[in-house]
DNA sequence: ACCTGAACACCGTTCAAGT
DNA sequence: ACCTGAACACCGTTCAAGT
């Protein structure tokens, strides 16, 4: 009772599992995924790479960890208002965790955690749309639809993002001069004319346009 | 002019672009994405690694060329009928391309081709689009969110479909009864009367559905 | 021109041994 | 109990040298 109740005084543990967690990420966005190796995250932590295995058993299982930290941020209370734009502000939330990181939308979609804040997450979405008056089995695949929707458009956005030359992709600023030059290249009439909304970096409608379908699609079919 | 028309005559090469793109393809199917190195590749072909970078610069050069040859499949001559039933045909053909391969979204996700399967892809879902008479940012956006939403879904899909343990992210079978626990453990009272649609295996009516809001969500803006 | 051989600078993971 | 040191079995990529 009268040690301390600061378990950090003493002699620090220098690895633990949060904490691992949380150095992981600052490297996520310092450096990108490919960057992101056991050995430079024990590095980073003052320890040899060997010993990041008393805490994860693979690699996958530090990635999932870390997924799992992201969507604490889309794990928040749902706000009320109508059912409708109480999913959307849901999705909005995803896609902003995902956001928050360097290739935070590469590191989701490769895990599949079953932690408190991805559960949560479902569990929010769920309610939103059982309580706006749909059953199970619609709930659920409406949940799926939008989730997945907010993945690909997030692992997009990012590709676009990150500078060419990082990271796998060859996507970035200078992607839109390749695809322009490709376009141009070949009988694309349609492309061409759609061309000046893919290269621009309007992504805030791009997914405000996806969400609104699938809100209008479900609001359809209630 | 008398050479003979067929180059398979005579020493044939080892190598080319083609050939090896087709390669890649088959150890893919056979092995998944995690086992698929350039020195395996080469194994394939008879060839030392280093020789495989006269014809790909990267892997990921070699990445792109085989999602490019992936959506050769969803690239066919645009169906008749109603635009709405177009664009699900397009979508359709675009998951069941990237279901044909092992990790075939994956590889897919993880790249940005310019080739004339990707862009005539593309080329296809905007003609429907836009000849029903959505704007060029309508039919861009719209583009965008369907194929964002096959790819994100296709993700999902083939995760779950691997056996447990092999390639990352621990889905897969397995990963049903993870869930379940993990969903038992806590307070969960929408997943759990979710669950199992989720466990279930019926991806076709989970794309089905999500395709549906899309189409829907268009037709009421249009 | 096309490929080999060998190297460079890394990886994830394991595990006896130290403290 | 927690971490080191060192190894194992690999990677992607480069490049002089051969044919």
């Amino acid at each position: 009772m009268s040690v301390p109740s600061t378990p950090t005084r003493g002699r620090p543990a220098r690895l633990d599992h949060a904490r691992t967690v949380r150095t992981a990420l600052d490297l996520l966005d310092e450096s990108g995924l490919d960057a992101l190796t056991m050995r430079r995250l024990a590095d980073a932590m003052g320890v040899q790479a060997g010993a990041l295995y008393r805490y994860f058993a693979t690699k996958q299982d530090l990635l999932t960890a870390m997924a799992e930290r992201m969507l604490a941020d889309a794990d928040g209370p749902a706000t009320d208002g109508e059912w409708s734009e109480r999913l959307a502000a849901l999705a909005r939330a995803m896609r902003t965790a995902l956001l928050d990181h360097r290739d935070g939308a590469r590191v989701y979609a490769g895990t599949h955690s079953t932690g408190p804040n991805t559960l949560g997450f479902a569990e929010n979405v769920l309610g939103v749309l059982r309580d706006a008056g749909f059953d199970d089995a619609d709930a659920a695949r409406a949940l799926m639809a939008v989730a997945n929707f907010t993945v690909g458009h997030t692992l997009e956005e990012q590709a676009a993002l990150q500078p060419a030359g990082e990271g796998p992709g060859d996507a970035g600023p200078a992607d839109a001069g390749v695809l322009r030059d490709a376009v141009a290249a070949g009988r694309y009439p349609h492309l061409t004319a759609a061309l000046p909304v893919f290269t621009g970096p309007d992504y805030d409608a791009h997914f405000e346009f996806g969400l609104r379908l699938l809100v209008d699609g479900l609001r359809a079919r209630r």
